[in-house]
DNA sequence: GACTTATAATTGCGAATTACAAATATTAAG
DNA sequence: CTTAATATTTGTAATTCGCAATTATAAGTC
């Protein structure tokens, strides 16, 4: 059985550090890695719930109560009650927190476009149609792992 | 410029829960991810020291020498000083320390092979060969973060 | 409608993690 | 021998985390 586990440890630590450092450059101290993840899937998502968002990102509920609300008070993120249902809130990006998620964007994506150019173009093609193959096969394979069955 | 971020992003997460759900599954409550990540570099390298080490994994140096401290506690990790300069450690596993890490690799490589097993056998090798290419291109570019030239 | 149960989110709390600044220990340089 | 450099640890305070308990709202039952 051929040891993939190197491969992906390499990948996220490389990548864990990219976003550390992204962090940093392009948002100061103003967000935390965590804290780009949840922005990053709220913009993803549809007027999410905050379950939704927790689960998906495999978040213990009360940790992303807490990083919610210092995302509300910076004033990225808003909290709006949900009309048919008051005990769920509806989470969406302000101007601002949608302005840091571009910036995270584009650091990140030249970053990594930085990191394709060494290779060529076929290459580069392969390596993200492969990132992408994974990634949809982890999804169906992990769905049980995040969002429990009942 | 596509937005590779978006692949990046979610292989990570993907990946991040994938290495918590190992900790607790095959780990029990002994060891944290980032614990993991300390044992693996310890076990690739060839004697190496505090700096080495935390260099490679881009840790802060002083949170590093506290969870090798736990390590230590633990077990899992042993402390030799260097015997040509008394200032070094020389990191190594225990044998306990390398049950462990021994253990982390099975687990994971089996789930990460389940992943796999979705895929045709092309694919399977694309992927696998892609993600070297990818990690050999990202080593490079960012050396110069994580060991600062000085 | 009153009462129980279920669900969404928050808060209390203690433990673990983090990183900056300062301290310690050892070696190297002048 | 004194000073500077390097490796590691400790002081300390802020942040993060997740379990247990709580609050608030909705749904189901009689």
């Amino acid at each position: 059985m051929e040891n993939v586990r190197n491969l992906f440890q390499l990948l996220s630590r490389n990548f864990g550090l990219l976003n550390e450092q992204c962090c940093d450059n392009c948002c100061g101290q103003e967000i935390s890695p965590v804290q780009s993840h949840i922005l990053y899937e709220i913009n993803r998502q549809h007027q999410p719930s905050m379950q939704e968002i927790a689960g998906a990102l495999g978040m213990d509920i009360t940790t992303f109560s807490r990083q919610v609300k210092t995302l509300v008070d910076k004033g990225f993120v808003k909290k709006t009650p949900h009309p048919a249902d008051n005990r769920i809130n509806i989470l969406s990006l302000t101007p601002e927190g949608l302005g840091i998620e571009n910036n995270i964007n584009l650091t990140v994506n030249t970053q990594l476009h930085s990191v394709l150019s060494t290779m060529t173009e076929f290459e580069r093609e392969t390596v993200i149609r492969s990132i992408k193959l994974f990634n949809d096969a982890m999804q169906k394979s992990t769905s049980s792992c995040c969002t429990p069955p009942k």
